[in-house]
DNA sequence: GTGTGTGCAAACCGTTTGCAGAGAG
DNA sequence: CTCTCTGCAAACGGTTTGCACACAC
């Protein structure tokens, strides 16, 4: 693997964000550091970072990337889209998984909710304030 | 919402499966019932039925459908992206949810490991046989 | 120098949509 | 009769790929 300047602005770009871009989100933030990258680069990377298990990638369409691996979740609010960090451990249970003859790799939890701003919204929406 | 006999089909059918089929497989197996039937129809009742809570979906790529609404997991091969079901449950901390402002309405849980035939065939690839 | 990485545009593929006609109510 | 559903084909949108050139090694 090369090391060109593309590869470390994406990788050190997205470790310093708090938030969870999509390729095109983070295409824009990067054309500030480098106008000339390309949105495929982006997708390039991202995707290989990913299989390396330098980054993580949030399973939305259109995907969003997570520069931090501390082991956590996403709370995705169910009506804007919006994802949250949230910290909390689950057991899995391996045996179950051993059972079926699987080794296990990882897993993820997806966490679906209605946010507080969107809850709001919604109120006045029923109310038809 | 009328009660056409496409719709019928795709449910009963989908119900009847032990699989996780994609649209498109599961348009090869309605085919066989109804050869004139339609990839898109199937498309549109499945997402239908899956927002009426009625079917599960499985966020992969393409998207898999679940006739079995009995609370369980699935885990997918990394290789061969083979799906099984598999039960056990996972206590989910509400109060950290609740912290950040959401309102649970769901969660899947997305393991990932490498099924027993995929393994085998990796070895055999590690050893050049 | 050699070979991988890049940027562009065009292809890709799963999914969705516009439309005219069919069929449920 | 009306109005939603269907099947078709064409559009869509996110992502990937083929290519010629650039640049890391």
């Amino acid at each position: 693997m090369k090391n060109t300047k593309q590869r470390e602005l994406i990788l050190s770009e997205l470790r310093k964000l708090k938030t969870h871009p999509t390729a095109e989100e983070f295409h824009k933030i990067l054309k500030k550091k480098d106008n000339n990258i390309g949105l495929c680069t982006i997708y390039r990377n991202l995707e290989s970072f990913y299989e390396q298990g330098l980054i993580g990638k949030i399973n939305t369409k259109p995907a969003k990337y997570d520069g931090d691996l501390s082991s956590h979740s996403h709370i995705r609010c169910i009506s804007c889209g919006k994802i949250h960090d949230i910290f909390f451990s689950v057991p899995i249970n391996k045996v179950e998984i051993e059972k079926l003859g699987y080794k296990l790799q990882g897993y993820k939890i997806e966490i679906n909710g209605l946010c507080s701003s969107c809850a709001k919204t919604k109120k006045r929406r029923e109310k038809n304030v």
